[in-house]
DNA sequence: ATTAGCACTACCCCCTAATGAGTGCTAATA
DNA sequence: TATTAGCACTCATTAGGGGGTAGTGCTAAT
């Protein structure tokens, strides 16, 4: 037991030997810093010998040993069996990103790959995000997802409504954010298009950048406050409206390279990755996520156990928000093995989530 | 050598003698769609006295070893080596889905399976082919692509044009057979949105109900003969729809279901799914085979060898062209391993591709 | 506090032998 | 003459056994 020697008391606390202010002492940090790393890099149980060899600072194995065994012991470590190499626990990677590794810029090379060139192509939010998220799959040769922009807090551009048979109209919203929706809604009495044309006008001028939540709640409030007071147009118009804007899509998001998990060698067997396939199968878990994410600012990580959904307990999550001049839009992001190369994963979806808000921010309508 | 027995001459034909007018005995083909059968199901070489046993006939191992040796020999199977059982060929299965098996319907509990909800959330074609092609791909246990209508056949139903920015305006095309695309098209003179609404009414008036085509055509034509008659409108109408109408999309398609293979038994080797993967990824030589199959109606079936593209010719496809009341508009289709179950895949293949034009008919704009 | 040394463990690799499913050929059979 | 039983042979797969290796924990020496 070096206990005594391997830990410190964290400073700037007065309490001390409660197992929660303990800190490692720098050396031990160092042991665990080089599993984790060459860890990442082989995908291979760590044994004391290599790892005497590879260190930079010049250490015996029987030490290595020791330090290794009390890391095992504070949790950070775990055999597969008895002699067998050491490999990373979850907890050691939240270890190592939130104290050991220092964020690394994104090289000069990759960061000329990093660019977005859908708009030039007159694409809108949709196919920009569909190029970032291949590219950034292509990039970290995992699975990567990004949710397209929120509905409720994009502010409209304008409003069509296009008249397709007696019963059904097209709804053709634009929003100040480049996101083109469509739908059909179903009435019961036939509009002209002329008729159909006022209406929309009448919307547009009314409602022009106003968020899709702000109109939602007017229109249920006219429709609750004035409903006699309207003549025949406006009447229509909220009834028309009411339809159009109600919450339609559910939040999407695009997936790349999901194929890259299953040829990964960081997952052994095929069985580890079915959940995750499961999980994007289903997509509510990673929406929630994604979802989760857009409320801070700058990257977030999930580490394995730490994820709430079973499915994903065996993967890693790295995601960063999107955003353009006025509102965080969505979330991009990489799933991968737990054992992922962080330092780089995270710098790479930070810097391509910058650029995305930036191509995003630009082609905005306002 | 049993060939004298084991073939006869193909009924009909004065020729004989000649290899390729040659037809399989009843007994060799049953042998034949035994083992293929067999092999479908266990992906594992099949033998003589696996088969004696399985098969309904009463034959010995030995006289199955002659007929399966004389089949060998014509190249409809091959065995991995000398004392293994052996693996039906590209050419048997070709032998199989053209003479051997019978198209079966699909159950009743399948069809059920098979039903298209999306437009009831008032969603798009391109919605509803995503549920399809999910569909599909849950019940075949492969991948599964659907090409999205080709702009050039479908018919105008609508143009819009926004104005975004100074020199940005928003086209939105809507076709009769369901689909809208957008797009954003620069301009180096500012237009307001009262003259761009003049513009797209004009256009709208000129070309509602015409295909794509004919408008690139048309416009292309005013371009070039009438150039100097035209007054102001016009001339912009011109200018504009010759930009707002060019071939944006080069035909998309949605990919569903991809891991499905990775997950499959027939892939023995990771290697072997590989080029598919790199395949979907590039997406061209998939497209060239939606194409193709919309040339003619009903089912197509592309069996391993003969894929034009190298990356496919480790798997098959079956395809099957959808359409609305007009025209031709897509493909559907399944890409699994040679070994797949031709007679079930057929079936679901044909039968979703004809929910999928009933529902996509249903909903056309005409 | 650190390290060298040692006994021990368990995987991995290679070799071997046994197994078994398969074949082709030949001679016997109906 | 078509079919089948019998037999020798092939070769992938499997199980078992040793040697090597990379690892461990413990103890005694530094």
């Amino acid at each position: 037991m070096h206990r005594g020697f391997l830990l410190r008391i964290k400073t700037g606390t007065g309490k001390k030997g409660v197992l929660e202010n303990l800190v490692l002492n720098e050396r031990a940090q160092l042991v665990l810093q080089s599993i984790i790393e060459n860890y990442i890099q082989s995908s291979e149980p760590i044994g004391s010998r290599t790892l005497s060899k590879s260190i930079a600072a010049t250490l015996s194995p029987a030490t290595i040993r020791n330090i290794m065994s009390d890391l095992a012991e504070l949790g950070y470590l775990i055999q597969t069996h008895t002699s067998a190499g050491r490999v990373p626990t979850d907890k050691a990677y939240r270890f190592y990103v939130n104290s050991l590794s220092s964020p690394t810029s994104v090289p000069e090379q990759i960061k000329q790959k990093i660019s977005l060139t859908s708009t030039e192509q007159g694409l809108q939010v949709e196919g920009i995000l569909a190029e970032a998220v291949h590219l950034l799959a292509g990039l970290t040769k995992f699975a990567c997802v990004v949710s397209t922009p929120k509905a409720s807090v994009s502010r409209l551009q304008r409003i069509e409504l296009i008249k397709i048979s007696e019963d059904r109209i097209l709804v053709i919203l634009v929003t100040k954010a480049g996101v083109v929706r469509d739908k059909i809604i179903f009435v019961k009495e036939s509009h002209s298009q002329e008729f159909l044309n006022s209406v929309a006008a009448f919307l547009n001028d009314e409602f022009e950048d106003h968020s899709m939540q702000e109109i939602r709640e007017q229109i249920h409030q006219s429709l609750v406050d004035d409903r006699n007071r309207y003549h025949d147009l406006l009447a229509h118009a909220v009834r028309l409206g009411k339809k159009a804007f109600e919450l339609n899509n559910p939040g999407e998001m695009l997936i790349d390279g999901q194929m890259n998990l299953l040829l990964d060698s960081h997952f052994h067997e095929q069985s580890s990755v079915r959940p995750i396939i499961d999980a994007f199968d289903q997509k509510n878990a990673i929406l929630k996520i994604l979802d989760d994410s857009m409320k801070h600012k700058g990257v977030h990580i999930f580490i394995g156990i730490e994820n709430d959904s079973k499915q994903l307990q065996g993967c890693s999550l790295i995601t960063a928000s999107y955003h353009n001049k006025q509102n965080v839009l969505g979330s991009i992001g990489v799933v991968g093995p737990t054992s992922m190369d962080y330092k780089s994963i995270i710098s790479m979806v930070d810097y391509t989530a910058k650029i995305l808000s930036k191509t995003i921010t630009e082609q905005s309508y306002d």
